[in-house]
DNA sequence: ATAAAATATTGACGCGAGTTAAAATTTATT
DNA sequence: AATAAATTTTAACTCGCGTCAATATTTTAT
């Protein structure tokens, strides 16, 4: 930078003003670093940027699984956010795993971010101490799955919402569904479905039956697919109204179906309904389309990327942790 | 890290080289670091660790598209090959934007990484002579999306086999077909593809037909699906077999035919035969599930992985640029 | 027990830009 | 034109750890 600056004609501390906020200058100042910079491609370098700096722009963003078409969606909609909100973004995937989460953890503590936003594998699978002990180091929200009381902020979708209107509407025009779900569930909101699901039923007075699939990681069409083909053969379903706990399991059972010859949709002539929950981006094109629970990922994402951005900007002053759910809406397609 | 090695009882020097390379100190000095370790929670900061090295463990990750399950697949093999062999990946998806891909790379340069893999947004769209200047700077190797010259290494997955074996499988069971893409694709292998397309069939002396639709970005289900109601609707496919550019493209086609009634399948009493190409995660799922041609992830992503690896431990011989093509097998499912 | 080899300690410098305070310059105001 | 206000320049310190050379201390081999 030295030697920029000298090229340049404009001292080092003004070019470094330039690099933190080129409105912070003058403009005639500004053109001609802008030329020099045209002239000499000269770039700062990232380590010694953040080294001696009180606040950076980096912001870390950790999702429990990339792949999955779920998070990947949000993980989009937050780097978007980011970016354009003057801020980098630092994407990470725990991959399923609790260790690659506490590496993770350990990258961005070092790694020292203006601030983080996280959503943890899960309250029973993360290592809780360790994100706790993490929260309190690095201004951070959690969204997607809670873990009470960790992080500034929780922002998330209402569980309750997503199934209390799902099985209303099921109800209302045709049996009452059964519930599809993993037994050992990657994802923690499941165990909200699972209870929203007996609540509800419960309160409408209907007899839940949950049927639990085995399987485990995060394959969730194929776990749903062989749990499907079983409960299919072994005709355990009491109902001919299936309500999956997420879409990509409904993918497996939709595909399932197909293997058995069991025709799925509302019409006369069809043996099944079936609906999930999440509104994955593959819904909208299986056959038949699938009924299912939309996340306001809009709402979601920049609702967490706004609470992290004020977070910075006023993490000392000591606010309440706030929990902010946001509604499901239901997408009423062909499969029930 | 002075104040650590002030109350673990052992110099500076050595616990730099501990966090460095654990196994090249004693073992009695070891236990005793990490005993401290455990009691002082100390974690050394990221950029000052990087500041003044000569080489860093960092690795840089880039793709065209996230949300995209291909990428998806072949980030999270990817970063497991990194994190594996003891680096430590950095994630970043230029979201179909060639601003964001220069953006990346800016910050890339920035963060002085010991080498990126990088899959570039095409050929056509992105900044050639920004890339290869990067390149020049940066150990890189191409993946997926070749830029001729450009990187120390391509590897990516052959898309002439992608199209010949399936064109001659779907000759030798029933019509050659047609093949069905985007006008302008945002994958540059489409390009590939549909020429090889050509070839093969004039090879096979049949007469080509391609159907190019409209529709821009990378909601390729929607695009495949607005393209297929079209032609479905128009009944201007020349043949009953459909062969479509990549799955996405082939999962909206499918929509669409169930959305018309059209039966997709290798049964007599079906209208269509359907075949994609990629065999993303979901084409199992689909009904009739999608035949395919599936990239050798594993093999592109190791040895895309490895080629870096020794592209860093001997940066400074020069060796020839060198092109890697995996092939692609085909899966038989049920549309075709 | 002694010599040789391997490892640890001491002390000091450097990385490259952020940051700060005082002095010098430019721009804006009266 | 004189004064006040806003920027820029100068000069120097800081961040935390990698790295290196000389020295001291182990450990291993003889």
């Amino acid at each position: 930078m030295q030697d920029f600056a000298k090229v340049s004609g404009i001292s080092r501390p003004t070019i470094s003003k330039f690099f933190n906020d080129p409105g912070s200058i003058r403009e005639n100042i500004r053109s001609k670093i802008e030329a020099a910079l045209e002239k000499y491609d000269y770039y700062p370098n990232f380590y010694a940027i953040n080294q001696n700096r009180q606040l950076n722009k980096n912001i870390g963003i950790v999702v429990p699984y990339l792949s999955d078409p779920f998070f990947a969606e949000i993980a989009r909609n937050l780097e978007r956010q980011c970016i354009n909100s003057g801020y980098t973004p630092f994407l990470f995937s725990s991959h399923g795993h609790k260790e690659q989460e506490n590496t993770i953890l350990d990258t961005l503590r070092s790694l020292k971010p203006a601030g983080v936003l996280l959503a943890p594998i899960g309250r029973r699978t993360s290592d809780k101490s360790k994100i706790e002990k993490f929260c309190n180091n690095v201004p951070t929200i959690l969204f997607d799955s809670n873990i009470e009381g960790v992080g500034s902020a929780f922002i998330g979708s209402d569980n309750f919402t997503f199934i209390s209107q799902t099985v209303t509407y099921l109800n209302n025009t045709g049996t009452p569904p059964c519930f599809f779900e993993m037994k050992n569930p990657a994802n923690p909101n499941a165990f909200r479905r699972r209870d929203a699901y007996l609540k509800i039923m419960q309160g409408l007075n209907l007899e839940p039956q949950i049927i639990s699939v085995d399987g485990e990681g995060w394959e969730f069409e194929e776990i749903g697919r062989q749990g499907a083909l079983k409960v299919l053969r072994e005709k355990t379903l009491k109902s001919d109204t299936v309500l999956c706990s997420n879409d990509r399991l409904a993918i497996g059972f939709l595909s399932a179906c197909q293997e058995m010859g069991v025709k799925v949709g509302k019409s006369k002539d069809c043996d099944l309904r079936v609906a999930g929950n999440d509104d994955s981006p593959y819904s909208k094109f299986t056959s038949p389309s699938l009924t299912t629970s939309s996340h306001d990922y809009e709402s979601v994402s920049s609702q967490a990327a706004e609470s992290l951005f004020t977070l910075i900007n006023n993490y000392d002053k000591a606010s309440k942790r706030t929990e902010t759910l946001f509604s499901a809406k239901l997408i009423v397609r062909n499969s029930a």
